[in-house]
DNA sequence: TAATTAATGTAACAATGTTGCAAAAGTAAT
DNA sequence: ATTACTTTTGCAACATTGTTACATTAATTA
């Protein structure tokens, strides 16, 4: 059977994204870990935190990709919160309680939700 | 001055787009075209016809950028929408009328808006 | 029709992400 | 602790998406 193996590259870039309060891009993991591991095992790393659902993925309106850890996910993985992205300072957060609504419009079948608001961060207004 | 000219390659993209039910991404309209003009040429009108307002920019769901017609912004240009991404077809439509509500959170200054929901759009429903 | 300059094509480059394969390193059993 | 097994890694190569410089082409105006 296939075993998960705890790895330097994977508990360091685990740390990382968890204790950040906001959302971490590749490269900025990549600047972060100094050399400890190579690109493209950060890729891997992240795809494996990914499908074990201790990270979660964002792709923000700029369209750069970023990770951020599953705080309140402990009981059932799901991500129907708002994120914030940051015009100035470009940081990306979880706004985990906030929980937005909208008139379903008919025919279609809704299984996930990305909002995402743009703007100042309380750092920079 | 600085004066527009019309071009094929403006002309025949600007009428793909308008005229698209969809939004359309860089690859689809490179193949819609069929080597009427360059990629680079592409991306250069791309970025002429949504500083001119014809078209709008949406980061998809999955990181895939793509381009619409700006239908109901004759008056005021304005983007508040949702857009609905399907996950069969992988198309992204504007649902130009839907117009969500949220509590916005304190400290926080929004200026922009990006929602998109994801599921089965009607003709994959 | 000629002059002006916006727009294009080409090539080169950068950033981001993926894949194959051999080497390295966890893990479990001896 | 050593061995055997197989996950994980590093490396190289490649694909896609997007940008920039520069010479050429072509749209507009006089």
């Amino acid at each position: 059977m296939k075993t998960a193996r705890n790895t330097t590259a994977k508990t360091e870039i685990q740390a990382l994204i968890v204790s950040s309060s906001v959302a971490l891009s590749h490269s900025e993991i990549q600047k972060s870990l100094e050399g400890l591991c190579d690109r493209v095992t950060i890729y891997r790393v992240l795809e494996r935190l990914l499908v074990e659902g201790i990270i979660h993925k964002i792709v923000n309106v700029d369209g750069v990709v970023k990770y951020a850890g599953c705080h309140s996910c402990s009981v059932k993985h799901s991500h129907n919160h708002i994120h914030f992205s940051c015009q100035k300072c470009k940081s990306v957060t979880c706004l985990e309680d906030v929980q937005p609504s909208y008139k379903l419009p008919k025919n279609y079948k809704v299984s996930e939700m990305n909002f995402t608001l743009s703007g100042l961060c309380p750092q920079c207004l």
